[in-house]
DNA sequence: CTTCTGCATGGCCCG
DNA sequence: GGGCCATGCAGAAGG
């Protein structure tokens, strides 16, 4: 667009046409305060001229008056976004007051300005060359800025149509968002907030798009319809009020152009109704909000079902040259219009205006070819609702599936001519994937999905006006353009996409992305349909960003600077704390036959695996740098510590581990439920066992978040039952509960020995150059490297258990505590069940692995013992214990499930028994 | 058990 | 406040 600081004439040069020649110049229309612009009717091109005088003071009835010029033009009202509309004689009238205001003036070299032109005496021209009859009638949409005085021109760019805005911040942001290929254009609005230089530079190519536009210009203009020109420039709503030339000449023979000027239009064209698609000079691509053409019930057309269609798309759809496409209304799909139900909500209005009256609920088929030429048969019908209708289009879903629509993609409706043909086409939301279920919440104007996401993006991220650039680039079809910037927003910002699935098997371990592509459009629909789907997110998809919970649960860790409190109910013990866990950064736990505990993490930044103190925290975020703990590798520079053998080992340990943990924790809850209460006959079991075995005092009892060294009260506190039965007790209870001990194990050990080729492979692997390392890799949350809630939780945690085989009666006091994560989700029975059984069994296992050689050898079952030690003979003895019951460890869940399911077969007291015993 | 059908409900938009 | 419409839901029908 010109920003010549004197339109005599328009620059366009193959126009030229007077800015003061009669009809060569569309009206004016306020962009914002103060800012007017221009059409050249005859080209298209776009001038934007601004007030020169910016400061009015009211006078008294609310006319405002120039300071400049003095002249009055301006309704008080226009502060509370009252339309002026221009007076074929002159002179303007407010709507809203009725007052009316004559331009005593139209000299516009009354005062200088600079700019050579005085907006008054463009007013006037534009008002001449719009002086026929209609003019007052029909340009209430005509909104003026706070001042029609000076002139100057200006880069439309630089209007960026703000909000506050009164002229149209009435309008609604389906009026506003441009439903497709409009995205540049919204960047282009940040683009242009952002550097006004930039757009300086840019005039002449605005020019130009103006230019370009004028084609369109030109159709919209014979189609007589209410139209704005809106985003051309980028500014998806330059023109607060919209030019709605309804007195565009009759050379128009489209027809839509018979429809009857809707006035009820006029006040709310969308912002952006006609807006332009990135690729300069592709006019066709213009989509165009087209009102209501005809039909009944046309005036009460929403602007939102305006069709929003290209030339091109219509000659796409018409196929041929000699068939007239004339759009009728299009619809976003929701949710439920691209569910399985097949059935399609017509707007009423729609409906009844272009689609054959039905009196009967049944209604009747109505014939509609695609775009293929495929010709569809749905059922049009109608549901008494109140005392309405709701029409619905019935059998959709072949034709929405072939389609390949969602929820957010738009579905058009037009009629061929002369044939009458109902036509459906689309259009897809390119990002209809994170629309998919949030396209209604998202844009509760119907907005199609697409434009409001990006809009959102662009809006929001100022670095993205970038794509502004990349957009305007972009040839081709609006579509392509948005697959394209979908793909590069995507790729960009892989992490953005929310999807949700509703297995936790759909999800991806290994990444942060899930698959929701692959999850059954019936499944993502399924979870579509709360009310709450208006929100942006619902609930689930806040639950599910790509993390399992368990891998939460890796990244939880309870804020560094509180302390918790272990309050104990039921023999469980809790971790309080104060403050909500905090993120963490993972890390992978070793612990070596020879001894000695490591932890590991990897940079953030070279990825680098750094070994670590087992009980240091670490923040989300570590790098090397932050490796205080061994300065010969507190640089990215420095070399790996690990072979990549070792490391590839380490991860594919921690992998498997990790797998198999998933695979626990999906164990049917009814597996888990007894495993609590066996778990305190267990303890009570190994109690007394551990007791005599050892006189090991060391800290008893682990919790959630414990430590090495940790000398809470629940640590230091007797193991549980300590002293109540001896060893050699033999009341029922003590016996039932031994026996039931000695099925579990020999059950155990009847399945360790079945993975045992696996598992000893497996260590072997670990052990590599360092062979002696005996690993449980495992991630770990780094804040919590000795917490036995997740070392037991993960059950494979070699440290934990080297901790047990150095301190046995610390195991037994564990074993009398269930150890409840207070991070497990609270509505997710599964897991939480899940978790929880892994807790209690697993740390009774894995404390009972080592009296169990005890408990074995005085029970006469010493073969088992050497049958286990035999089995990890590879390494040392204490290792093999150990490795027995790492093993063991790799399945805690399924393994304590087992067990106590034939426990509880015959031999099993019964858990209440259990539990309740003194023992 | 799943799918279809015919509403009913309620949030939200518009006048 | 009225109406629209997205969606829920119960009953029916079908596999």
């Amino acid at each position: 667009m010109a920003s010549s600081s004197s339109i005599k004439s328009c620059m366009n040069a193959t126009c030229g046409v007077s800015t003061s020649s009669s009809g060569g110049w569309r009206k004016g229309w306020a962009l914002r305060s103060g800012d007017f612009a221009i059409l050249c009717d005859n080209c298209g091109s776009a001038y934007e001229q601004s007030i020169f005088c910016e400061v009015f003071h009211s006078k008294d009835s609310g006319w405002r008056e120039c300071t400049s010029c003095s002249k009055r033009l301006h309704c008080g009202c226009i502060a509370s976004k009252s339309l002026l509309e221009l007076l074929d004689g002159g002179g303007v009238n407010c709507t809203s007051c009725s007052r009316s205001a004559r331009v005593t003036s139209v000299n516009g070299d009354e005062k200088p300005n600079g700019f050579g032109m005085s907006k008054v005496e463009n007013v006037g021209e534009l008002q001449s060359a719009s002086a026929d009859n209609q003019l007052a009638t029909e340009t209430k949409l005509m909104q003026l800025g706070n001042c029609i005085d000076g002139i100057g021109t200006r880069n439309l760019l630089q209007l960026q149509s703000d909000e506050t805005n009164g002229s149209y911040r009435k309008m609604k942001q389906e009026d506003i968002l441009p439903p497709l290929g409009e995205i540049a254009c919204t960047s282009f609005s940040n683009f242009n907030q952002a550097s006004n230089a930039s757009c300086q530079a840019a005039k002449p190519e605005i020019h130009r798009s103006f230019a370009a536009a004028k084609d369109l210009y030109e159709s919209l203009a014979q189609t007589n319809l209410s139209m704005s020109l809106g985003s051309s420039l980028g500014n998806p709503n330059p023109f607060p009020g919209g030019v709605v030339d309804e007195r565009v000449p009759s050379k128009a023979s489209s027809p839509l152009q018979q429809g009857p000027r809707s006035r009820h239009l006029l006040p709310k064209p969308p912002k952006s109704a006609l807006s332009m698609d990135a690729n300069v000079g592709m006019v066709s691509q213009i989509r165009v909000a087209r009102p209501p053409a005809e039909g009944r019930g046309r005036n009460q057309l929403l602007p939102r079902y305006w069709p929003r269609i290209t030339d091109q798309e219509l000659q796409q759809i018409s196929g041929d040259p000699n068939s007239t496409i004339v759009p009728l209304f299009e619809k976003v799909l929701s949710a439920s219009d691209a569910g399985r139900i097949g059935r399609l909500v017509l707007p009423k209005a729609c409906a009844e205006a272009y689609f054959p009256p039905i009196s009967q609920p049944e209604g009747l088929p109505l014939r509609i070819q695609d775009v293929k030429g495929k010709e569809w048969v749905f059922q049009f019908r109608f549901w008494p609702n109140n005392n309405s209708r709701m029409y619905v289009l019935e059998g959709v879903t072949p034709c929405i599936q072939s389609m390949k629509l969602q929820a957010g993609d738009t579905v058009t409706f037009s009629r061929m001519d002369p044939e009458g043909k109902l036509v459906m086409g689309f259009r897809k939301a390119s990002n209809s994937i994170a629309m998919q279920d949030t396209q209604p919440a998202a844009i509760p104007n119907g907005v199609p999905s697409s434009e409001s996401y990006f809009s959102g993006v662009f809006e929001n991220l100022p670095i993205i006006s970038g794509y502004s650039g990349l957009l305007q680039s972009l040839k081709g079809n609006t579509d392509t353009h948005l697959s394209a910037l979908s793909k590069h927003l995507h790729s960009a910002s892989g992490d953005m996409s929310w999807h949700k699935s509703e297995k936790q098997e759909d999800r991806t371990r290994d990444g942060l992305l899930l698959p929701s592509l692959l999850v059954p459009e019936r499944k993502r629909m399924r979870n579509i349909g709360s009310k709450s789907k208006r929100l942006l997110i619902d609930s689930l998809d806040a639950l599910e960003l790509k993390l399992t919970w368990e891998e939460a649960q890796d990244l939880l860790r309870p804020a560094p600077s509180v302390k918790p409190s272990i309050v104990t109910i039921e023999d469980h013990d809790f971790e309080e704390y104060e403050e909500p866990p905090v993120f963490g950064k993972r890390s992978i736990f070793i612990v070596r036959s020879i001894g000695g505990q490591e932890q590991w993490a990897q940079c953030d930044s070279c990825s680098k695996w750094r070994r670590l103190p087992v009980d240091v925290l670490l923040p989300p975020k570590w790098m090397c740098v932050d490796n205080v703990w061994d300065q010969s590798r507190c640089s990215c520079s420095a070399p790996d510590e690990l072979a990549p053998r070792e490391l590839e080992n380490l991860l594919r340990l921690n992998k498997d581990f990790k797998k198999r943990r998933i695979t626990n924790s999906h164990q049917p809850a009814q597996e888990h439920e007894s495993s609590g209460l066996d778990a305190l006959a267990n303890a009570a079991i190994l109690g007394d066992v551990g007791e005599q075995s050892t006189t090991i005092v060391a800290t008893t009892t682990k919790h959630p978040r414990h430590r090495p060294g940790c000398s809470c009260i629940v640590c230091i506190q007797p193991p549980s039952g300590k002293g109540k039965h001896k060893p050699t007790c033999t009341c029922n209870v003590c016996m039932t509960v031994k026996r039931r001990f000695k099925t579990l194990m020999m059950r155990k050990k009847k399945r360790q020995s079945e993975r045992e080729a696996e598992i000893a492979q497996r260590t072997q692997q670990m052990a590599g150059p360092k062979d002696e390392a005996e690993v449980e890799s495992n991630s770990k949350l780094a804040s919590t490297p000795v917490d036995p809630s997740d070392n037991e939780a993960r059950s494979g945690n070699e440290l934990e258990s080297k901790s047990q085989s150095n301190n046995l009666s610390n195991k037994l006091a564990d074993s009398g505590k269930g150890h409840l994560d207070l991070n497990c989700h609270p509505d997710r029975e599964e897991d939480s069940q899940a978790g929880l059984t892994r807790i209690s069994m697993t740390s009774l296992l894995q404390v009972a692995s080592l009296p169990l050689d005890t408990y074995l050898k005085r029970n006469g079952l010493a073969s088992l013992s050497e049958q286990q030690a035999s089995s990890a003979s590879n390494v040392p003895a204490q290792t093999g214990e150990n490795e027995a019951k790492i093993n063991e460890d790799c399945k805690p869940a399924s393994a304590g499930q087992e067990q106590e399911s034939g426990g509880e077969e015959n031999e099993e007291p019964g858990p209440e028994q259990s539990q309740n015993d003194p023992v």
